[in-house]
RNA sequence: GGCCCCAUCGUCUAGCCUGGUCCAGGACACCUCCCUUUCAAGGAGGACACAUGGGUUCGAAUCCCAUUGGGGUCACCA
């Protein structure tokens, strides 16, 4: 690894539009890896130079997602105890006044000027162009084609313009850490628009000026960029101000190589509703108006709540996209954490599980792979899984404890703190999420009286061979109703004791029974364990029921 | 389409820079068997990759070129 001298400093700077995305998360990970491992400092900019994108509150999402993951900023946007700085506001709306200097700048030195176009009639150079194959390029040509007195007039008028900059025509070498070197052939980079006819400044130039002034000395971004490093590099150049240190990331995309987009989610509940044939909603998920208007307008997606619902509704799962996405699905930050860094980077040898501590101690550009990486959720999994089972109970039923509460209030209200306590120690080695309990033993919140059975599991496992499960289920009965010990121990040696001399200590034969009986399907945690959440006087029920109603 | 970048199992990757120790290692997924009160988990096995074609070299996954394939980018979005 190379020393730099300076002190490190990494950004990062996303737009305040959405949620924190994995592809983000992993970013920031990285640029907070690598300057906290070196004595560093990690800044988080805010990159809203879009007024048509709201700010404030989507902001806050994001500040959360990355506090959840455990990466903290030393200078940025202040929440919670966190950011602050000397080289603020970290919000690049309002900085304006700070670009206005290096616009005032460049139109001194003749470096960029004023350009009148309209978005439409750009277009249509853009449509031309398209339509003769070649690639659009603004060269200035129209600028320059008018007089200085021309273009003051018009500026006096009130005609509305940008800045574009002069790039100059020669090529452009990008450095890269982690991609090595490129040049950019000269022509290619056109004279972009530094300044919008609104007074904003544009992504490039926003950012050049903030990563000089905030002292940035490492730009590690995602791949797309790559191109746009040209435009940054010229920019720097005519700026006076040094240039960062470049590496840009692999970008990371689904499965099937699609991008992963928050439309996704739609995706799934769209084909889960057209497999159905589906024209309203099931009942208590979605509003019938919004379902109706979501249905017809493919363009349109339902928001998170509303997914969520349907989702649920339809038994089908949402792919998760989003920081926030994984927490509501279960997942630990740190094997998020651990799992992402493996997207895109490795330490080399074997070694894959590793917390963020090391992340920090070993991270560097050298090993950041350049190929794209096809996010794989089944691994993620199994090491969410790994990290749950390698958890003392204690801190598993807490961590499942405050995701319940959060997500499973309902869930949560219905079982005594006991039954809780149980259904998570019955649950820990079989948990992948921190969601699993709550997904998988609806059971246990189901009313006595209401629990349905499933027609193919009572067909299998209650009725044909002789005996029947519906005759253990009899004889399983009586002995239950006088079990004194209703305690997983009390529970399993009168049960054994009636499966060895019933079915010569197949437990199978006669568990599957009682499981269907209990909770209408074949799984649920181990027998004695359900028998002991549910309780006697529910078991009880539920077993007679059973028996009323399939006999 | 122009420009830029990339290329090892299905997937994430190690190895490549400093050619031989690689008939390519790990993990997840998959298959088989075992264990088992369901589902998981666990145990033991197994199948699976150096994109192709040319060079260079005694020798190439490792170096060079071409082809093919993939990705990115061409906004008053970031």
């Amino acid at each position: 690894m190379k020393q730099h001298p300076e002190n490190i400093v990494t950004r990062f700077a996303p737009s305040p539009s959405g949620h924190l995305h994995v592809g983000g998360a992993r970013t920031a990970l990285f640029c907070w890896a690598f300057a906290k491992g070196r004595g560093g400092k990690f800044v988080l900019r805010i990159e809203d130079t879009d007024q048509k994108r709201s700010s404030d509150a989507a902001s806050i999402g994001f500040v959360k997602d990355l506090l959840w993951l455990g990466i903290a900023w030393d200078e940025g946007p202040e929440y919670e105890g966190h950011g602050g700085g000397a080289r603020g506001p970290y919000f690049q709306a309002q900085r304006l006044p700070i670009y206005q200097r290096y616009f005032d700048a460049l139109i001194a030195s003749g470096k960029a000027y004023y350009a009148f176009e309209s978005t439409d009639e750009l277009a249509t150079l853009r449509d031309q162009a398209k339509a003769q194959n070649k690639p659009f390029r603004y060269t200035g040509e129209f600028a320059r084609a008018m007089t200085k007195e021309q273009g003051d007039a018009l500026l006096a008028s009130g005609k509305p313009a940008v800045i574009r900059f002069h790039t100059p025509p020669e090529p452009i070498t990008i450095h890269d850490e982690i991609l090595g070197e490129a040049t950019i052939p000269a022509g290619e980079t056109d004279d972009f628009v530094i300044r919008k006819a609104d007074g904003f400044p544009t992504y490039h130039f926003a950012v050049v000026v903030d990563d000089e002034l905030m002292g940035v000395t490492h730009v590690l971004r995602a791949q797309e960029h790559f191109n746009n490093s040209a435009k940054h590099i010229v920019l720097q150049d005519a700026l006076g101000f040094r240039r960062p240190i470049y590496g840009h990331l692999p970008l990371i995309f689904n499965p099937d190589g699609s991008k992963m987009s928050k439309r996704d989610k739609d995706k799934v509940l769209r084909k889960a509703v057209a497999e159905r044939a589906m024209t309203s909603p099931p009942a208590d998920s979605v509003d019938p108006g919004i379902f109706g208007a979501w249905l017809k307008d493919k363009n349109t997606q339902l928001d998170l709540s509303a997914s969520v619902a349907l989702a649920h509704a339809l038994g089908v799962v949402l792919p998760e996209i989003n920081v926030d996405d994984f927490r509501r699905s279960g997942y630990l930050p740190e094997v998020l954490c651990n799992f992402l860094s493996l997207n895109g980077w490795s330490p080399g040898g074997d070694l894959e599980k590793f917390d963020t501590e090391f992340l920090q101690s070993h991270f560097d550009l050298e090993r950041v792979v350049k190929t794209p990486a096809k996010f794989d959720r089944s691994k993620l999994l199994a090491f969410n899984l790994h990290a749950l089972k390698g958890m003392p109970r204690e801190e598993f039923v807490q961590k499942v404890t405050v995701h319940g509460k959060v997500y499973h209030a309902e869930f949560m209200a219905r079982l005594t703190e006991s039954q809780f306590r149980s259904l998570c120690d019955a649950s820990h080695e079989r948990s992948k999420t921190l969601d699993d309990l709550f997904r998988t033993n609806g059971f246990v919140t189901v009313a006595d009286d209401l629990l349905e059975w499933d027609p193919k599991a009572v067909t299998k496992v209650l009725q044909g061979s002789v005996p029947s499960g519906l005759d253990h289920l009899r004889a399983m009965e009586a002995i239950l109703h006088d079990c004194e010990d209703w305690s997983v121990g009390g529970l399993e040696s009168v049960l054994k004791s009636y499966a060895d001399q019933s079915v010569a200590g197949n437990l199978g034969s006669i568990a599957q029974p009682l499981r269907v009986a209990l909770c209408g399907g074949v799984v649920s945690p181990p027998i004695f364990d359900t028998l002991a959440i549910l309780g006697k006087t529910s078991s009880l029920k539920r077993i007679a029921r059973c028996l009323a109603s399939h006999s």
